[in-house]
RNA sequence: GCAGGCGUAGUUCAAUGGUAGAACAUUAGCCUUCCAAGCUAAUUACGCGGGUUCGAUUCCCGUCGCCUGCUCCA
């Protein structure tokens, strides 16, 4: 079943998932907040992504590395002069492309990339290249647009305090890596995890919180044996869409992309992508690149320091290949509350359930009386449960409209507080997926929800 | 950023050059006691700013935001 996306949104918004950023001042385009329920999802999300790429794994560690870096990072990996987007209008219709891309498509075989923008210019002028929307050849001359957001350290603006917030959390791990590597005293292969914000000063965001200029990179820099990469690039692949299908998300709606040759990022050998159907079409969830030891080699060259490692069974010096998987949170959170929506048809009424994974769940549990009454004994029974689980409560109107609300939140199970309940010491348990209710004294619930809940 | 469309309670929709109604939702009470029941109340809206006008939610301009396309990539 496909859902509109703006049906989807609305639910997100209006049940608290999501809000859009700044809203009383009318908003700040592309700037979303997660709400209480947001945030516990993109909490367990990462918490999940970390026990499946740190903690169940043997070869890798996770570090948390800070946005602001110093300016000559960026220069060192090319950020500064090639995160750029040479941009170019037409003037008849005023449609605006990228330079590069438009002569490519047109002469597939000039290798862009290592064109400068007068050379593109003449190239636009000289092969008189169309423009696509219009067909005239009519073009302004290219602009740069840096896509790092600038500012200052310190309260004076001079240019020498110049920082950028980072766009990727990649170098966070780069220049750590021998600090890393010393520390944890680990052999290679060694692979290093991430989470945290980037920023890119996007020219076209959109699709609500599919691109936003501030979004959250789940990152794991994998550092291997040259000659060994191109297997490990297909290990990690696999172990992301596995990943990505422990957490019930549709494999029908996901794909692998390989990047064509001249769509690949400066500094990767391959790349390849896995995409997620969503309701306005594929995008891309992940990237998995291999980086080569164009990171560390240029961290060498920049910072002057030693980055090679010592294979000390073999004598061998090299320096390290990467392979990473980078995972785009917000585009995760995007994907699995998509892919959870669903709308029942019931017998009497329908209704709205997010079908998440139970480890996913803003609350695991929800706590009901059947009646105002059963009050104190519902809240006792919160008290035992939100010591290991998120638990939520709720005493208001009838119970079936409590499932419900329950259901279009994605919390898995509800706990009935019911008359019989004083005297048995048992309360009802039902499951959001299936509807059943089953029966369970007070004091085997923690025992039986940690099995239910276990990812 | 460019082109087109849109902007009235939380949501879905009305009406109007004389400042707005409904349904659902929400909250409280009664009733009920395991899947959106009923009854009685209550809360809540013309995105923002300027202009025309005696008077603007309505007309005009600007702005902000959203949607669609170009775009792109975590």
């Amino acid at each position: 079943m496909k859902y509109e996306f703006d049906t989807i949104v609305n639910h997100l918004v209006t049940s608290g998932f999501v809000y859009q950023g700044s809203e009383i001042y009318g908003g700040l385009s592309n700037t979303w907040d997660y709400g209480p329920l947001g945030a516990e999802l993109k909490n367990n999300l990462k918490k999940v992504w970390w026990k499946k790429f740190v903690q169940e794994s043997p070869t890798n560690v996770g570090i948390d590395s800070s946005i602001l870096m110093n300016s000559k990072v960026w220069e060192a990996t090319g950020h500064v002069t090639a995160f750029n987007d040479p941009l170019i209008d037409c003037k008849n219709c005023r449609a605006r492309h990228r330079a590069d891309e438009l002569i490519s498509k047109v002469h597939p075989e000039i290798n862009v990339t290592s064109l400068s923008n007068e050379e593109m210019n003449a190239l636009i002028k000289d092969k008189k290249i169309p423009c696509p929307v219009c067909g005239k050849s009519d073009f302004t001359d290219i602009r740069q647009f840096n896509m790092m957001f600038k500012t200052h350290i310190g309260v004076v603006e001079d240019s020498k305090s110049v920082v950028y917030l980072r766009p990727e959390t990649a170098q966070g791990i780069f220049v750590n890596f021998r600090n890393i590597q010393r520390t944890t005293r680990r052999k290679l292969p060694l692979g290093i995890c991430n989470i945290g914000k980037s920023f890119r000063n996007e020219i076209t965001p959109g699709n609500f919180i599919f691109r936003t200029r501030e979004f959250e990179q789940a990152e794991l820099e994998f550092f291997c044996k040259p000659g060994t990469d191109l297997e490990w690039f297909e290990y990690w692949k696999n172990y992301a869409l596995k990943f990505l299908k422990s957490l019930n998300i549709n494999a029908d709606k996901l794909r692998y992309r390989d990047h064509d040759n001249h769509e690949l990022a400066f500094y990767s050998k391959a790349t390849c992508d896995i995409e997620y159907e969503f309701p306005f079409g594929w995008g891309e969830l992940l990237g998995v690149a291999d980086r080569t030891d164009y990171d560390l080699k240029r961290h060498m060259d920049y910072s002057g320091e030693a980055l090679d490692y010592l294979d000390a069974e073999t004598g061998e010096k090299y320096v390290p290949y990467c392979i990473e998987p980078s995972f785009g949170v917000d585009r995760l959170m995007l994907t699995v509350m998509c892919d959870s929506y669903c709308e029942e048809q019931l017998e009497k009424d329908s209704r709205i359930v997010m079908k998440l994974h139970p480890a996913l769940a803003p609350y695991k549990i929800a706590v009901l009386p059947l009646s105002k009454q059963l009050n104190e004994k519902s809240k006792e029974v919160v008290a035992i449960l939100n010591k290991y689980f998120s638990v939520t409560y709720d005493d208001t109107g009838s119970i079936g409209k409590r499932y419900r609300r329950q259901d279009a939140i994605g919390t898995p199970y509800a706990v009935t507080v019911d008359f019989d309940t004083a005297n048995d010491q048992s309360v009802t348990i039902r499951d959001r997926d299936t509807m059943n209710q089953i029966r369970l004294p007070i004091s085997e619930l923690v025992g039986y929800f940690t099995v239910k809940l276990f990812y």
